[in-house]
DNA sequence: CGCCAATTGATACTGATTATCGATTAATCG
DNA sequence: CGATTAATCGATAATCAGTATCAATTGGCG
């Protein structure tokens, strides 16, 4: 296998793929929109990303796109811990995330027990479980690590 | 107003009582947030509140005075399914909430297993846990029960 | 009473997101 | 190829939740 970083198929062509499978246009904007989330090393906001485009492609596009594409499963939304809305790729399927808050990381959590824990719980409660959302705040490896030897 | 179930203390003079314990005064504005947010039956906006009140309280008091509530663990906050954020009438403590989706009432979850699974599956990948968010939506026993009968 | 800091509320502001709508453009078809 | 047409775009305005400002008011104190 290659190195970690490179990818047979790039994010950025995971998402024009899942757009033209839903039947949208491959469109100039589109595109540029694509790469730059290609290009992001983290959770991003809407907002955020809209300053890495040319001024030139309108807002609406931008949150269009977004919703696009959070529809589609290709991103998902995150909520930080402040209530700040951010997207990143997502891979598909349910998960959930370990948010770092110190360097703004995020691991992706899958295939835990947490599902099965929360099945049961509600069914004590009877309960019909449909769905939830979970985020997890803490620190990661690295900055819990560093923390330690600065602290 | 409160006919579902007798309190020996009124939600509103917990609010009050939470207010005077942490020096607040006790101000008419504050009186009236404190029995406008005991009537409510279910979870609430600021916004919806704020409409079941006089239009002369201004809206940056009942922000204000909800964020007091929050931080005195009397109130605290519910994301919805849609993204909404609600508050309702909290127990103390740490707890989660199973949100019903179809009549919008919500059971309180505590003292559950899932924050002992969190801390070590989130051990597992090295994450040192800080906190967490967690909602759970469904349907509640008497909603599930009547949609089973309808379906 | 009468003081004074806490509180209020009118207003303006912010930042994120959505709605509008005429202009533009991608995909299709002859 | 063009022409057609619905999808898409983007400038702009609107909305919406929440926050900041600050002069006027008021609760709690002696």
């Amino acid at each position: 296998m290659m190195a970690l970083k490179k990818r047979s198929v790039s994010a950025t062509d995971r998402i024009l793929e899942a757009l033209e499978e839903r039947g949208y246009r491959s469109t100039a904007p589109r595109r540029a929109l694509a790469a730059a989330i290609g290009e992001q090393e983290r959770h991003f906001t809407a907002e955020g990303l809209r300053r890495q485009l040319p001024p030139k492609l309108g807002r609406a596009t931008v949150y269009r796109t977004l919703k696009i594409l959070v529809e589609a499963e290709v991103l998902c939304r995150v909520l930080l811990e402040d209530g700040d809305l951010h997207y990143q790729l997502s891979h598909r399927g349910h998960h959930h995330h370990l948010l770092c808050v110190h360097c703004g990381s995020s691991q992706d959590l899958m295939g835990c027990d947490i599902e099965d824990v929360l099945v049961t719980t509600s069914a004590r409660h009877g309960f019909e479980l449909s769905g939830h959302w979970l985020e997890v705040y803490g620190r990661c490896r690295e900055c819990a690590a560093s923390g330690r030897a600065a602290a």
